[in-house]
DNA sequence: AGCACGCCGACT
DNA sequence: GTCGGCGTGCTC
């Protein structure tokens, strides 16, 4: 028997299969998709068997060691869409196995994460034995139980159980046990209103379609993917759920709990790699129908598949910005279609991507315009801080502190966010807030310290920093931001008796501190919760009657040219926070653009208003979702060969690539990072043939170059 | 990724 | 003469 093997070692030139012989003695445990130690060249290595065959054109084969594990890691279903993945992100396909795969399953970076065992005893039969006081106590417990735990053993007598154990009159048997426990479940789904039981009944669970469902805050999405998911579990088939990693709370996964009991299997973030690794063997032996998490829980090893969902699909965090560069939505759609399984992906307000793919009918898509309490979306108002801060010097405005003067009067609680999303590497001028921006891109400016220049990193058009404001003529022109610890302060000078809660990824990254505050809040020990983005999504507070935003703009100016929409959809998000049970709640946001369009939207809660605006600007632009965007990184420790490199590319793209617009090269958005230089190149098309095939030629090219590194990736989040 | 092979510079 | 620099190529 031969096998052919993918060993793990993430590099293009070992990224094929070798062959292996296999011993007649190991030969009954070898299966297409299980781990084995071969012999490569001097060295020892782990790898995948993707196939099984009589023979191989090579001769003089080596042999494989040994099997790792029995069991099998990688199912057809999961083999397949590597290929697929590493053929779309022009990645390495051992990469896109090991995205697939708990640390604990990977040859590297492995810190001995085994399975735990609980060790139990049971009764030989040769008992013919004269046993003592003592020993008689520990066999008696046998005649009810055949299994004892040996903790319990241990409880009676230590030097007895050895004993016993010595003379082979218990045997030892070990028993595999998981980390975690689990609540029994409770069935508890809640009644659905009738624009959520529309909803249920349109998505066809015996489909292949992606539905994209737009509903607004507090429309009751979660309880549609829960009656959605107990349906398909009704069929006898499984379900992923995806969420962002920021929106995986304790709060979430315990109301998945509360329903499906052990039958959820959550992989989070706040798991520790043993934790991760007996969620993932509860899956793979089909233990556990449901699996909640992020990214990478797309490729949960679950079999007969009946659904996948994907909630707050805008979010950038299902692209993965390291290889391989994949984005679970995409990885989702092919799942779906390999199972014939619907797709579900959920906003209040959907990426324009998606939203685009809905208005042109490859997705169907879903309305959820009411919120579940009956009530109205929050009033928003919006504060000129041009005005306030001639008044004041603080980022409070007085409307906004009168507000919440107001709402605390009320016995009611306030979420304060601070948006430091790209906070100051750009510059602004702090009289009236205006940042630079490229007259060629329509992007923020980045502010480079070490020349004390602006530069657009798209195109690469410089200009030297001005101090007076081209706008307002003042010389106000900083690149300061503000921390939430010196919003605390201020709110503790203007209110003294609030109790603040501060909340940012700083006092958060302690574990279970997370969870720790939000209950804090929950229970009304705080009365303001002041943060960042984290506060903005999926919290759910039924006292929090107003919501404010220090500063709507600096997600606004950040370079990218889905500034408006990150900004858009940040603000509706945090405004859904307020008015989420039977009180009225209203929304104060505090920015220098009040004429904005992306704020302006905001305020009359028009997500199709803003849509329809910002696809203009995209089609003018060529953009997403008009054109396909593909950025290539060309980086070495030498800034002239970076330089020279970058635009020799570029010259050979021009030359082989007709229908695409190449811009650049331009310097990376961090130019210089650990002494390494940076260029980009970005690629706009609708329609290239020979772009994968190209892309591919010319990585391959720099491969063996040691002095310039190229990076690829398609349709990035951010660049 | 390792590791050997191999072809040029500066030393006991 | 040789020790060792790292560019190049290979691993079933």
């Amino acid at each position: 028997m031969v096998v052919g093997v993918l060993v793990e070692l993430a590099n293009k030139s070992v990224d094929r299969i070798f062959d292996y012989n296999v011993d007649d003695s190991i030969k009954d445990d070898i299966k297409v998709g299980i781990r084995v130690e071969v012999p490569f060249g001097r060295q020892t290595l782990e790898g995948f068997v993707l196939e099984i065959k009589n023979s191989s054109e090579v001769k003089d084969l080596k042999s494989v060691i040994r099997i790792i594990d029995k069991d099998i890691i990688l199912n057809k279903e999961l083999i397949d869409l590597g290929k697929k993945i590493k053929a779309n992100t022009l990645s390495t396909l051992i990469s896109c196995y090991q995205a697939m795969l708990p640390r604990a399953l990977k040859a590297k970076k492995k810190t001995n994460i085994t399975k735990k065992y609980d060790i139990y005893y049971k009764l030989n039969d040769s008992n013919d034995y004269k046993f003592n006081k003592t020993q008689q106590e520990i066999i008696n417990m046998f005649k009810n139980k055949p299994l004892i735990k040996r903790d319990e053993l241990l409880k009676i007598s230590s030097s007895s159980l050895k004993t016993l154990i010595n003379k082979n009159i218990l045997i030892e048997e070990k028993k595999e046990h998981y980390r975690l426990e689990y609540g029994t479940k409770t069935d508890n789904i809640k009644k659905l209103t009738t624009l959520q039981q529309r909803v249920i009944e349109e998505v066809n669970l015996n489909s292949s379609n992606t539905y994209l469902l737009h509903g607004v805050t507090g429309s009751g999405k979660t309880e549609v993917y829960i009656k959605l998911i107990s349906n398909i579990l009704k069929n006898s088939k499984t379900a992923i759920i995806l969420v962002p990693e920021i929106s995986l709370t304790p709060q979430m996964i315990n109301r998945f709990r509360e329903v499906f009991g052990s039958n959820i299997a959550a992989i989070h973030s706040a798991l520790s790699e043993g934790e991760k690794y007996d969620e993932w063997r509860r899956i793979n032996r089909g233990e556990a129908k449901i699996v909640i998490g992020a990214r990478s829980a797309v490729f949960a090893p679950l079999t007969n598949l009946g659904i996948i969902i994907i909630d707050e699909e805008h979010s950038d965090s299902y692209k993965q910005d390291t290889n391989p560069k994949y984005n679970a939505k995409d990885v989702a759609i092919i799942r779906g279609k390999t199972n014939n399984c619907p797709v579900v992906m959920g906003s209040a307000t959907p990426s324009l991507e998606s939203f685009a793919r809905a208005q042109k009918k490859v997705y169907k898509l879903l309305s959820m315009n009411e919120r579940i309490n009956g009530k109205k979306l929050p009033e928003i108002k919006l504060i000129d801080m041009n005005n306030e801060v001639k008044k004041s010097n603080s980022h409070i405005s007085l409307p906004l502190l009168d507000a919440i003067n107001k709402t605390l009067d009320n016995n009611n609680q306030v979420i304060l966010l601070l948006n430091r999303r790209g906070y100051s590497s750009f510059v602004t001028c702090k009289n009236c807030g205006y940042a630079f921006k490229c007259p060629n891109c329509d992007i923020t400016l980045t502010y480079h310290k070490t020349s004390n220049t602006l530069r657009c990193h798209y195109c690469g058009y410089g200009t030297k920093v001005y101090k007076e404001c081209p706008e307002c003529h003042e010389a106000s022109v900083n690149n300061l931001g503000v921390g939430t610890e010196k919003i605390e302060e201020e709110l503790h000078k203007l209110i003294p008796y609030a109790k603040v809660l501060r909340m940012d990824f700083d006092t958060t990254s302690r574990k279970g501190m997370h969870e720790k505050m939000i209950t804090a809040f929950k229970n009304h020990e705080y009365d303001i919760l002041l943060g960042t983005q984290i506060v903005a999504k999926g919290l759910d507070f039924e006292n929090v009657t107003l919501v404010g935003v220090i500063n709507a703009d600096t997600s606004l100016n950040i370079p990218d040219f889905r500034s408006s929409e990150n900004t858009f959809s940040l603000l509706a998000q945090v405004s859904g926070r307020s008015g989420r049970s039977n009180k009225n709640g209203s929304v104060i946001i505090q920015t220098f653009n009040k004429d904005h369009y992306a704020i302006n939207y905001t305020k009359t809660h028009d997500y199709i208003g803003f849509y329809n605006y910002e696809m203009q600007i995209r089609k003018k632009l060529k953009y997403p979702p008009y054109f396909y965007i593909c950025y290539l990184k060309i980086s070495s420790k030498n800034y002239d060969i970076a330089s020279v490199e970058a635009n020799k590319i570029k010259k050979s793209l021009e030359r082989n690539l007709k229908n695409t617009i190449i811009l650049g090269p331009s310097p990376a958005n961090i130019f210089k990072m650990n002494n390494i230089y940076r260029y980009g190149i970005i690629l706009k098309y609708k329609k290239e043939d020979n772009l994968y095939n190209l892309l591919n030629m010319l990585y391959e090219h720099y491969r063996t170059n040691n002095k310039i590194t190229i990076d690829i990736d398609f349709n990035p989040s951010h660049f």
